[in-house]
RNA sequence: GCCUUGAUGGCGAAAUUGGCAAACGCGCUAGCUUCAGGAGCUAGUCCCUAAAAAGAUUGUGGGUUCGAAUCCCACUCAAGGCACCA
């Protein structure tokens, strides 16, 4: 019989969604389980096959929990606000807010194709003014509690997208969108506080089960590093500032200073002095330099002198200072101590003939002498030997780390100091398609604080309020700020949203003080959005449930989106699937923002999701995935023509689903035929009657069918488990190959196979199933449990080996002793062979696996 | 430079975590079939060999072990990420 693909797929689509299969009871669910994919962004126009590779994995995952009794709920909805989507809407030339219904459209029938079991009623777009409501009404939480802030500085700007970017949106000094040259800017720009997180950030890691390339991803982006900060003074001027160090076991060597150019003191250093000129030309060389970022870190690390010397609080002399383009002004206090202890700082003193001091030698002598003569620069050896200070003298490098940094302190030098990586977050987009940042800047009320007049009409003003003077919220209850229809979305490019050209928008009255005032302009970046979309998806039920009917939330700010009690029951997330892409971009922000709702103490959770799996990258021919190279892979075309179970199931065996594997269609054959080959084994159970042969279970006579059906059933339950995807659609493959060669297999069998198969394939099994006669679904079906008993084995092959090579097997009971193998073994033609007049010097026994004698 | 992951037949891969290397699938070869289709069935398919026995073989080189794809050391290559962070 031939397999109908397209008819029974789109069948059972209709019958899912009208039956609410995959819905699950919120408030009554006894076993919540929460199985989240990353929601994806229109920015094509479809899915490809990357998106749906990932989720069928995140969905086999969610199946499978669905029919070990949990109450599975796995959402879907679209990340459609942000550049993602408005740069594809630029491309084709059509409007964001008209391309969004029509992506909408095609996004969600190719998701509904490839048969996931997601939960359509709860389904949520970020560009919905009832969800970005909150994402503003978050933005301006932030904002109460100093966690929002303004600032000038030189930021990312990506010149064809026309707007700023956070450092995590620039991958190897390109956009994260468009992979144009990021360059930088001088800007005020809004920052989100993430670095007031960082400790928390990084200490939680070891609390929660996700992939360790994630966690070590996530912990290197933060960045933290342990070191010192050394107190300083400017001789002959009033001028004090500290610098970092992180090896302060070498502090004596020091012998120069470097400052980074874009530092505010190095003004105050060189005003009034013969350097002033030249100085402050060679900064501007190199700001242009760093602008542009045509900056070779090897090439060109430069530097002047500034005439300057810090008095040198250890009485070694003093050190002069210079300006140096390889510091970075925004890291540690953008000043440095140099040693000759450190390749840059050694290449830097060679270059300008700067005197260079040495204070840690290695053992061997030949390799000592050459670095008492500054022929080379040893750094970070572990076992370099300490000759100064001559408290510390003799220790090794690594061990005199502890006792340096305390005798630092003691003698009053300086502080042990903690400092990060990680930058704040920049959140503020010069672009049209996002929700505009929720402020408005009123002089008055600028003035006003100036003035320390802190309160008005019984109403303080709250701490972002007066760490930003004239940026007033706008009240919650006139939430949402609708992004209004502008015409002309294009980004300008002149540091301003469009939505600095409709004066409608932007002319309002102060909501503080009354007077009038000018709404912010910028719309919050991307990531905002999809950084709370996990609690979204019940925020809305919620309100629903409560209603009893299923609508969308009223416009009424209630007393806080996450206090209903679903969250609670819900959440956090119990298994998160996603990229690998997002551990610093979409996964970190989630966090933060997570911990800072737990503050909040809207939510009773600081880790939002408990399990993150990331799933491997599907290449196609070696390479990834991209426009560019003309290699993007269409699944609609392989669903057409050979239904979504196969393209499901090829998918998932090609490779483990933690790592990836290459698209190569030529495979696919084999699977279509394994379940053209299950559609028709199937059918010829149709016609019998459920109840007939049910008793069969015990599969008599088939001792050997019934084995192998439990430890099918163990390994698949346990591959699923890991996502093991394809050894478990090879278990049911080995199964299913012995199953066609038995004449007389009870219904039950067949019933048993099709649970085993429905996670992956969850059209044909439905189908096969409802023709067993059954009214219920396969997928709200109870997985087979296995027999553990059945598993234990009476006769093993005990493996022979001499001198650890394979030499033999022979069949034997399980608890057979050493004495009683050893004697069937020597006796055996075979091993004679090896053994005749040899001496045996040793016997091997693994009971119940090997016998190994050496000879 | 640093970090992560990986390297096993013609290809995708598997190996109970130190115990029969190559399960399962693709491709290929031969035969049988005929609902000419995305065919089906049977047998074979790591290398050397006419075949068998024996042997060699998991990127390279070394080590630990009775025994290594698996553990340790050094290196090579590939993919991805970070990178002036003192």
């Amino acid at each position: 019989m031939f397999y109908n693909h397209q008819k029974i797929e789109k069948k059972w689509q209709k019958i899912w969604e009208k039956e609410k299969i995959y819905e699950p009871n919120f408030k009554k669910a006894k076993r919540p389980f929460y199985n989240l994919m990353m929601f994806p962004y229109p920015s094509a126009e479809g899915l490809h096959v990357g998106n749906m590779y990932a989720f069928t994995g995140s969905d086999i995952y969610g199946r499978f929990k669905r029919m070990r009794g949990y109450d599975v709920f796995e959402p879907i909805g679209l990340d459609g606000f942000g550049i993602h989507s408005e740069n594809y809407a630029l491309k084709i030339g059509v409007h964001p807010s008209k391309q969004a219904k029509i992506s909408e459209k095609h996004f969600y029938k190719q998701l509904k194709m490839i048969g996931n079991g997601f939960s359509w009623d709860e389904k949520l777009e970020t560009y919905d003014p009832e969800y970005y409501k909150w994402t503003q009404w978050i933005f301006i939480q932030l904002f109460k509690r100093g966690l929002a802030y303004r600032k000038k500085q030189a930021v990312n700007w990506c010149p064809s997208c026309k707007t700023v970017l956070a450092d995590e949106q620039v991958i190897a000094e390109k956009c994260e969108r468009c992979s144009s040259e990021v360059i930088k800017k001088n800007l005020e720009q809004w920052f989100f506080k993430i670095t007031k997180y960082a400790e928390r950030l990084l200490k939680n890691l070891d609390m929660i089960d996700w992939s360790e390339r994630t966690k070590i991803a996530q912990k290197e982006w933060i960045g933290r590093s342990e070191g010192i900060n050394l107190k300083e003074k400017v001789k002959n001027l009033n001028i004090e500032f500290e610098v970092f160090d992180t090896i302060p076991q070498t502090f004596l060597a020091q012998t120069f200073t470097v400052i980074a150019p874009e530092h505010p003191l190095v003004e105050r250093l060189i005003t009034g002095t013969k350097y002033e000129k030249s100085v402050r030309e060679f900064v501007e060389k190199i700001k242009q330099k760093k602008a542009v970022n045509k900056f070779d870190v090897e090439k060109e690390s430069e530097g002047i002198f500034t005439g300057r010397y810090v008095d040198n609080p250890f009485g070694t002399g003093d050190l002069p200072i210079w300006v140096a383009s390889y510091v970075i002004a925004g890291y540690g206090t953008g000043i440095v101590n140099c040693s000759a202890h450190d390749e840059r700082d050694f290449a830097f003193a060679k270059k300008y003939n700067i005197p260079l001091k040495v204070v840690m030698l290695p053992l061997d002598v030949d390799l000592a002498k050459k670095v008492q003569n500054f022929e080379i620069c040893y750094h970070h050896a572990s076992d370099g030997i300490i000759q100064e200070p001559i408290e510390m003298k003799g220790m090794t490098w690594e061990k005199a780390r502890k006792p340096i940094i305390e005798y630092i302190e003691k003698k009053g030098f300086g502080k042990k100091t903690i400092n990060y990586h990680l930058r704040d977050w920049l959140i503020s987009r010069q672009r049209y398609w996002g929700p505009p940042i929720p402020l408005v800047f009123c002089e008055n009320c600028a003035e006003r604080i100036k003035n320390k007049e802190l309160g008005i009409k019984n109403k303080k003003f709250d701490k972002g309020e007066i760490e930003n003077p004239g940026w007033i919220p706008v009240p919650e209850k006139d939430l949402p700020v609708i992004l209004p229809y502008i015409k002309d979305f294009q980004p300008k490019g002149t540091g301003e949203s469009p939505l600095a050209t409709d004066k409608k928008f932007y002319e309002v009255k102060c909501p503080e003080c009354g007077k009038m005032a000018r709404r912010e302009t910028d719309v919050s970046d991307t990531f905002l959005d999809s950084a709370w979309y996990y609690l979204g998806y019940f925020f809305e039920n919620w309100k629903a449930t409560l209603r009893g009917v299923r609508q969308k939330a009223s416009r009424e700010i209630e007393n806080s989106p996450f206090s209903s009690p679903l969250i609670r029951k819900w959440l956090p997330v119990d298994m998160y699937i996603g990229g690998q892409e997002h551990a610093c971009l979409h996964l970190l922000y989630s966090r933060f923002l997570a911990m800072v709702f737990n503050d909040l103490g809207l939510i009773d959770f600081e880790e939002p999701f408990k399990k993150f799996r990331a799933h491997g990258l599907l290449t196609k021919d070696g390479a990834k995935m991209s426009k560019s190279r003309g290699n993007v892979v269409n699944p609609d075309e392989y669903i057409k023509k050979f239904g979504a179970d196969v393209f499901r199931m090829y998918l998932m065996f090609l490779s483990p689903f933690e790592r990836g594997g290459d698209f190569q269609s030529k495979g696919i054959l084999g699977i279509a035929r394994f379940l053209d080959r299950i559609f028709n084994f199937g059918n010829s159970f149709a016609n019998r009657k459920v109840g007939e042969k049910q008793t069969l279970n015990k599969f008599e006579n088939k001792k050997e069918l019934e084995k192998l059906f439990h430890q099918t059933i163990k390994k698949i339950t346990e591959d699923i488990e890991n996502l093991n995807y394809n050894t478990a659609i090879s278990a049911l493959m080995i199964l299913f190959n012995k199953m066609e060669k038995e004449s007389q297999l009870s219904i039950v069998n067949c019933q048993l196979f099709l649970k085993l198969l429905a996670p992956f394939a969850p059209f044909i099994s439905e189908e096969l199933w409802a023709k067993l006669g059954h009214k219920k679904s396969i997928h709200l079906e109870k997985w087979p449990e296995y027999n553990s008993r059945l598993l234990k084995q009476k006769k093993i092959i005990l493996i022979v080996q001499v001198n650890g090579k394979f030499r033999d097997k022979i069949e034997v009971n399980v608890d057979i002793s050493e004495q009683e193998a050893k004697e069937i073994i020597l006796s055996r033609e075979k091993i004679q062979k090896y053994t005749k007049g040899k001496e045996i010097k040793k016997i091997i026994f693994v009971p119940g696996k090997l016998f190994n004698i050496v000879i």
